[in-house]
RNA sequence: GCAGCAUUCGUCUAGCGGUUAGGACACCGCCCUUUCACGGCGGUAACACGGGUUCGAUUCCCGUAUGCUGUACCA
């Protein structure tokens, strides 16, 4: 039988990183086997639709490389993948199991209960201290009434359900693919509700007829759904039809070990793009949340993913979802990025912080330059300001540390030097710096930092000789002597910084210098 | 409450009766170095507990504890 599994996620807002889990093992399954992937909506739930949201997953998907062979989009010959386009269906089912005599012998009954009957019968059940479950043997339904008075109830347009009559007598068993033989004993399990009053099929009746007509192979989704599952397969078997496998996911967890939720943090996969997360970081770190290859190997592309992947190496407990780990992945993914896309990248961030730039080539080399010093493409943004325009604002401290009189003598005469190198690239620029300590005896250390904090207004950042050429000749110069020329004018201030070992917020005493900064336009 | 599922370093995990319990992230040192980052080297750190089974249990079985999920006319 060929492998056919399908993602299934309700539209009722932007893809969860979870879904993205979900969603990428069963593409990673069904590739693997040479198999259909099937993405199937799942929008039973009226009050619960929200406008565009099909839309929106269907891009996060393409843009993590998850493609769906059918679908509501491409088609395909077990359509509509649509569940509200599906509607009959359900229903002519679940009458399928309803005793065409009414007396309650089918695999399934009409019931009339109202609100107020299920509130006081769960009402009493509270009291009495039992599991809320349907009591079929005393409320409003097939069972109780007969067939006559169903029969007239129907006719006479009172608001029904169709409820599975589970089997209380038996246990009901199964196989997970990652946990192994379930059982469940039937008196546990509750006569769900098939079909709702306003003709609507439940999750549960829609899922399992889709699966069977959609010739679904393995069903491959949540832990969550693990409960319910009895549900499911008893339907199977009162329609006749043959079981898929059965796969739980482990659950993607917060830092305290509950169900990860945005409590905690991000959970949508647009928000981690919009922080800067690449989606091969984010596909090659969620294949890694609840399963291994067994090796050692810790980066993979898809292709490499499908290869590797089983379903036995799933693992069984739930993950806690890392941040950091994953930006290190990122961080990985960013420095292998080629220069022209990391360079588009880059300028859509730069746009949306509203920096100006010259030239597309010039924000390529700023990226190329610094993306080895961050673990996002947002990160370089903040980090590379200097790049864009002349800094004015300096760590007092830091600026004292290492900026003294000797320090102005040294720069006013490396002034001379840098006027004249040429070519004005890296390598000439160092070698150049080289020359200029060795023949006046000053150690390097005197120099770089000065000339560092001059020209970028930071303690840290990326190779300096480049990041002079980058600047160009000018700007490197214009810095410089604003400082030499300006240095006692600089007026102090204090602002909120981070500290970065403990990472909380420190007071920083700053100083300005008294000019307007200019722009690069390289 | 009831049911199901789970439980190896802080985190992700390897392990499928005999291992100095391995790797990665994070953290801490050292090296490299113009700062930072990368990289390299090293370090701290784990089998929830109690019974069995066995010559031997992290591994198999049973309890206990803890956590999670479910317990809807939501998915």
């Amino acid at each position: 039988m060929s492998v056919r599994v399908r993602f299934a996620p309700s539209p009722t807002g932007f893809l969860h990183i979870g879904g993205l889990r979900t969603a990428l093992y069963n593409y990673l399954f069904a590739k693997k086997h040479g198999g259909t992937c099937v993405l199937r909506i799942e929008d039973t739930d009226r009050t619960r639709f929200v406008e565009g949201a099909q839309e929106g997953l269907i891009e996060e998907f393409k843009q993590a490389g998850i493609m769906f062979d059918e679908g509501p989009v491409q088609g395909g010959a077990l359509g509509p993948y649509v569940q509200s386009d599906r509607f009959d269906l359900y229903k002519e089912h679940a009458k399928k199991l309803v005793d065409p005599n009414l007396e309650g012998n089918g695999f399934a009954y009409y019931a009339f209960d109202t609100e107020e009957d299920i509130e006081s019968m769960r009402e009493r059940q509270r009291n009495a201290g039992i599991a809320p479950r349907y009591m079929r043997g005393e409320m409003n339904n097939e069972l109780t009434y007969g067939s006559e008075k169903t029969r007239e109830a129907i006719e006479s347009g009172v608001p029904y359900v169709i409820r599975l009559k589970v089997p209380h007598n038996r246990d009901v068993r199964f196989v997970d693919l990652v946990h192994g033989a379930i059982i469940i004993a039937g008196r546990e399990i509750d006569d769900q509700v098939l079909i709702k009053s306003d003709g609507f099929p439940t999750y549960h009746l829609a899922n399992v007829v889709d699966d069977h007509f959609m010739q679904i192979s393995h069903v491959i989704r949540g832990e969550e759904w693990l409960p319910s599952t009895p549900k499911h397969v008893l339907l199977y078997e009162a329609f006749g039809w043959e079981i898929p496998q059965f796969a739980h996911l482990p659950l993607l967890k917060n830092p305290d070990g509950s169900k990860m939720s945005k409590r905690f943090g991000d959970v949508l996969v647009h928000q981690f793009r919009e922080r800067g997360f690449m989606p091969e970081a984010l596909i090659n770190y969620c294949a890694f949340l609840g399963w291994n290859p067994g090796t050692e190997q810790e980066f993979f592309t898809m292709e490499e993913l499908v290869e590797a992947f089983s379903l036995e190496r799933v693992h069984k407990a739930g993950a806690i979802f890392d941040y950091k780990r994953l930006a290190w992945m990122n961080a990985h993914y960013l420095r292998l990025e080629p220069k022209e896309r990391l360079g588009e990248e880059f300028a859509s961030m730069l746009e949306a912080n509203g920096v100006t730039y010259a030239s597309k080539e010039y924000i390529e080399n700023v990226a190329q330059l610094m993306k080895e010093r961050v673990q996002t493409v947002n990160e370089l943004v903040p980090f590379s300001t200097y790049m864009f325009k002349d800094p004015i604002h300096f760590e007092k401290d830091y600026l004292e540390q290492h900026w003294n009189e000797e320090t102005e003598t040294i720069v006013t005469s490396f002034l001379d030097v840098l006027s004249s190198i040429e070519p004005f690239t890296n390598e000439q620029i160092e070698t150049s710096v080289k020359e200029f300590l060795t023949n006046n005896s000053i150690p390097m250390k005197k120099f770089v930092h000065p000339l560092r904090v001059a020209i970028t207004g930071k303690k840290i950042g990326a190779d300096l000789y480049s990041t002079i050429q980058l600047l160009g000749k000018n700007a490197v110069v214009r810095r410089l002597k604003s400082i030499l020329e300006l240095r006692n004018q600089m007026t102090e201030f204090v602002t909120e910084g981070i500290d970065p070992k403990t990472g909380e917020t420190i007071e920083v005493t700053m100083v300005e210098l008294p000019i307007t900064p200019l722009e690069i336009h390289n």
